[in-house]
DNA sequence: GCCAACGTTGGC
DNA sequence: GCCAACGTTGGC
């Protein structure tokens, strides 16, 4: 098993819209990136745990946890003309572009910021989110990371 | 809004 | 294959 984070911006898809959907269960569409491609083919497999990250808003950070709930199978949004995310290299025979399901499992007591994980910069050496200039939409999480990050919820931050 | 970091594109 | 130009990401 792997364990993964995924950025989103709330203000285009958030905690709370996969909260709502019918099932709690949404694919992940609109990954245009070759690396988070890859992973998301190779690695990501169902049940896979993954920190729901809100990027690009007032407190980014980690608001929940989700599960993967369908394995890679091609992004028809990039066979839309009209789509945000269309690519005509793209196509129903040749699919470039891969998109998982993800399924809501819980939201956590607390965000945590990007802020907090900053400051345990030791602890979570190494951690792909707090590399410097790293805007992969979808990385892969070490395991004693995971635990870590998880064992900070209950930890009330001081500051 | 600014801007650093990064990926992609395309001319050569 | 090189690399400058460009677009995007995303924290601040």
């Amino acid at each position: 098993m792997n364990f993964w984070l995924m950025k989103t911006e709330p203000g285009a898809f958030s905690l709370d819209d996969l909260i709502s959907r019918p099932g709690q269960i949404e694919p992940w569409d609109g990954v245009r990136n070759y690396q988070a491609r890859n992973m998301m083919r190779d690695q990501m497999k169902v049940g896979d745990p993954v920190f729901f990250y809100h990027s690009n808003c007032e407190i980014p950070g980690i608001a929940g946890i989700v599960r993967i709930a369908r394995e890679a199978y091609p992004d028809h949004t990039a066979f839309d003309p009209v789509h945000k995310h269309y690519d005509p290299g793209s196509s129903p025979e040749n699919p470039r572009w891969l998109m998982v399901d993800v399924q809501f499992v819980r939201r956590l007591q607390r965000i945590i910021s990007l802020a907090e994980l900053k400051t345990h910069a030791s602890a979570l050496d190494g951690f792909a989110l707090l590399r410097k200039g790293n805007r992969l939409s979808v990385m892969a999480v070490d395991a004693r990371h995971w635990a870590f990050i998880e064992a900070l919820e209950t930890i009330t931050q001081r500051g």
